[in-house]
DNA sequence: GTTAAACTTGACTATTTTAGTAAGGTATAT
DNA sequence: ATATACCTTACTAAAATAGTCAAGTTTAAC
């Protein structure tokens, strides 16, 4: 059970943004560098995170993204879900009608996985991009 | 990030033994027919069960396994460190002394996925077996 | 208006992990 | 004896991951 690196990088890329001046546009190609990110990376990520609004791009030279609110109100889990980044711990919940095995009635362990679901993307709806920056004078990049 | 059917088969599997009486086998025949998982596949997991004394085998015909312990008194993370199940959020913990991404500190995230972590592992450390089973009854496999 | 920095898009690929299978053993209750 | 059950090692197909590559378009600044 793990996190893959697309959530990972569009958390810490996200998080980089928060800490400048929310104005100003900052470029993939600084991200890249002080995150030690794949550039091509990065714009694959921030494809998709541009399209679910979590930020908006400005062309141009000197260009870059700007985040669209506050980084208080930017949840951990609209940024894992705008990069498809899901927490999965049971394919036994498509075929509703039949149940788990293909057998009348839910597996045994059915109402564990949704439980253990319900308590990560609870930590995901509760932290928020400026839970991460505040310590920002901390000793972090 | 999802779990792996290596730690999900060996809480169904162990679920399943749990809700028998604790002192007679139960084979891996059965339990490969009850929950739809490959009899050779469980044997691998049950190698590992075995060497870290989650269960114990009874040889020899109408042998099988038992539960070395109450099922309230197994822990689900006993049985995902038995398994090589991990929670794994982060991989920048290795090299401690240069920080995270070869620089001299820690990346800006690096708390939040200890955080995770912690959060995770503390759900695997409340839930036992006998949680599992309790409801056995019930319309579950 | 040119230019270069920056974003955009779609296709491609090596590596790793997962989820098993295969084959051939060994031990023991009946 | 022998069938049932566990034990071990090796192998592999498929999927996911973690990117790279190539060829654009857009636009601020000079």
């Amino acid at each position: 059970m793990k996190l893959t690196t697309k959530g990972r990088y569009a958390v810490m890329a996200l998080a980089d943004i928060a800490k400048f001046d929310r104005n100003s546009p900052i470029s993939l190609r600084d991200i890249s560098l002080r995150q030690g990110i794949s550039l091509l990376y990065l714009e694959q990520i921030f494809s998709k995170l541009r399209k679910n609004e979590i930020v908006k791009s400005v062309r141009g030279s000197s260009g870059g993204y700007i985040l669209t609110k506050n980084p208080e109100q930017i949840k951990l889990s609209n940024i894992f879900s705008a990069v498809d980044e899901k927490v999965k711990t049971v394919n036994c919940k498509k075929e509703s009608k039949k149940g788990c095995n293909g057998k009348s009635s839910k597996c045994i362990t059915h109402n564990l996985w949704d439980e253990l679901e319900l308590h990560i993307n609870d930590f995901f709806n509760k932290k928020n991009l400026g839970d991460l920056v505040k310590g920002k004078n901390e000793n972090t990049i």
